[in-house]
DNA sequence: AATCGAAACAACCGCCACCCT
DNA sequence: CAGGGTGGCGGTTGTTTCGAT
């Protein structure tokens, strides 16, 4: 059913059309000054909802279909940590967004966890809520890095590596080369611009978040 | 084939933090 | 420093799809 919101915007499911001129407004203009998309567009929809769109469905990086094995074992390690930080957990599985992360989470997740069978005694855990985005973005805009709670350097052989890196040391996770382990999907950006933890970036303290990170997500040798 | 309930997916809402003036 | 505008997040609700009966 079609309906509108008190300002007469459409709400409800995205039709095809829509899509498109969503699609081509994102093309032309790019991404952000979501106030501007759907005057742009031509669209009766809110800013809130162009945004929605595109970030959760019409951006080309996203990865539709089931999540594999590792993806959940990645997710369920990162919420151990996390907690409901979702966008931070999508951003650290490429291709998936945080309302994918969070449905999944909401669907089969939980209901594994609380069926009988599978349940095993809740640990008590220790969550860690590092406000990634609004850190980084200080990290930014000041040009001071957040504070470096780790920095430990992962060891060659370790089984990070062979978790994270195959043979030829391209990240099995985002097909980086060069031993890179910036596991950063398109989320990357909403949180210190292109280059938020990665080993590679170098200088900005991040990079040791990340490791400490990876490290808390239980490769236990980093 | 029809109906119903559950599961999965998509979208909305309210709030908050940041940026700019 | 204060206030308005904007972007982004998490929680929640609505809609669609699927499977069992």
């Amino acid at each position: 059913m079609e309906s509108s919101n008190p300002e007469g915007k459409k709400r409800g499911t995205w039709g095809r059309e829509e899509d498109m001129l969503l699609k081509k407004c994102i093309e032309i203009f790019g991404e952000g000054r979501w106030h501007l998309v759907p005057l742009r567009a031509g669209l009766n929809r809110c800013r809130k909802s162009c945004r929605l769109r595109w970030v959760n469905y019409l951006s080309p990086d996203i990865k539709r279909g089931c999540f594999t094995a590792d993806e959940v074992d990645l997710l369920i390690r990162l919420h151990k940590l996390l907690g409901n930080k979702w966008s931070l957990i999508a951003g650290r599985i490429p291709g998936r967004t945080a309302n994918d992360v969070k449905n999944f989470w909401n669907t089969r997740i939980v209901k594994i966890s609380s069926s009988p069978k599978t349940s095993k005694p809740v640990e008590e855990t220790k969550i860690i809520k590092p406000i990634a985005h609004k850190m980084s973005k200080l990290a930014v805009s000041k040009n001071k890095p957040p504070p470096p709670p780790f920095n430990e350097e992962p060891q060659q052989n370790s089984q990070w590596f062979s978790n994270v890196l195959d043979t030829a040391g391209t990240n099995k996770i985002n097909g980086i080369q060069n031993g890179s382990f910036s596991v950063g999907g398109r989320n990357e950006k909403s949180y210190a611009g292109d280059n938020y933890p990665t080993k590679t970036d170098g200088g900005d303290g991040v990079s040791e978040f990340s490791m400490g990170l990876w490290k808390l997500l239980g490769f236990d040798d980093v």
